[in-house]
DNA sequence: CCTTAATGGATGTTTGCAGTTCCACTCTGG
DNA sequence: CCAGAGTGGAACTGCAAACATCCATTAAGG
């Protein structure tokens, strides 16, 4: 057989397939195929024929989220400078794709079954976050008190929260990543002689 | 129409299917009836007897688990005592509840598509959380340069992730509420001086 | 221009679950 | 002990979605 490289269509088609996937589904997770396709902008049959069972779709479209997640991730440089000042440019490029973040933790069931058959060995090779989360308890700015795990949890579930609160109009765009910031820093308690803004310097 | 007292044997039956719905959703939201007819110990006749249409048992799943929540709640007594307190014993209290609030709280269709029907007018009559939340505020002790709704939203993804962890095991159950109410009072940062275990006196 | 790849509409098949019916079995209270 | 409520096994229908096939149309490259 020919080693045929898939010609610029192809690629468009099947990209914009996988992106209508992650959108449609970060909203609705029971959305049907036909309802993806019409997303897509492309017929039924033409979503068959690039993603011939259901399956092969949602495992794309949970590899398309992750390595868009990661991406982002990369981009903030999370091993670079105060940890706080890396967590904030991290939170601030996790909002850049809620998106793919609603669609691939907004279910259990996704990361407990597409991921394991995904990725066979390693069970997390060398997560950046969890470095930096590592680094900023080593340097007396995270709570060591509790464990790097948790509070990536924590990092997640708060940032999550958040894009749902934009998503449904509660939340400012425009506050998010200073909301999400301020509640991980600080937790939810006043400080005495607080004043706004008075965020320490880094 | 004779108003028929249900007997002994219909009320323990329905108690079991709601409460075996509530659990075997809160893990799998597409579970099938079957699945609930197993889990609740009943055939799948009965369980049509019970409720004809798949949407009533949903229905009632939902009240149940917020019946449960709000009665947890309830006897936390959240509007007595110092806030910090109370919010303590709020978070011990959902601990005991955690299925209920993993089933309701773990698909926004549910909120969104069944509690409308179920109470027709006021969305939130009087949260008692809420109330909580800005009786803290006042008192100075919750940050009141958030909004109450949206430290009452990271009140329950902290939690819900808590449950989770304790879940899949990566949480000990004895350590939940310590973690959470620590990790919500205080942030993921690191104090300047601190000590394990030197939280402020109540 | 003409060949070929890509697309998508229409239509058909299959599968799995919700909802239904019927009847035999088993408790339980009088 | 016996009548009736409660139960559940089995089998059937209906439906919606996934999966498959055919063919006409369009777009792209030599």
């Amino acid at each position: 057989m020919s080693v045929k490289r898939a010609s610029s269509a192809r690629g468009r088609t099947e990209r914009a397939i996988v992106t209508a996937a992650v959108g449609v589904w970060a909203r609705d997770r029971a959305a049907t195929l036909p309802q993806i396709a019409e997303a897509a902008e492309v017929g039924r049959t033409t979503l068959h024929r690039y993603f011939p069972e259901r399956e092969g779709l949602v495992r794309a479209a949970v590899e398309h989220g992750l390595e868009a997640i990661g991406g982002a991730i990369a981009e903030a440089e999370p091993d670079h400078g105060h940890p706080l000042a890396a967590m904030r440019r991290v939170v601030a490029a996790l909002a850049s794709v809620s998106e793919a973040i609603m669609f691939v933790f907004g279910d259990q069931s996704l990361l407990r079954d597409v991921v394991p058959t995904a990725e066979p060995d390693p069970p997390t090779p060398h997560d950046p976050v969890i470095e930096l989360i590592r680094r900023g308890q080593a340097e007396g700015v995270f709570d060591d008190q509790l464990s790097a795990e948790w509070i990536q949890q924590v990092l997640w579930a708060v940032s999550y929260t958040a894009f749902e609160q934009v998503e449904q109009g509660t939340l400012a765009k425009f506050d998010l990543t200073a909301t999400v910031t301020r509640t991980l820093e600080r937790g939810i308690t006043a400080r005495a002689g607080e004043r706004a803004g008075s965020e320490p310097e880094l």
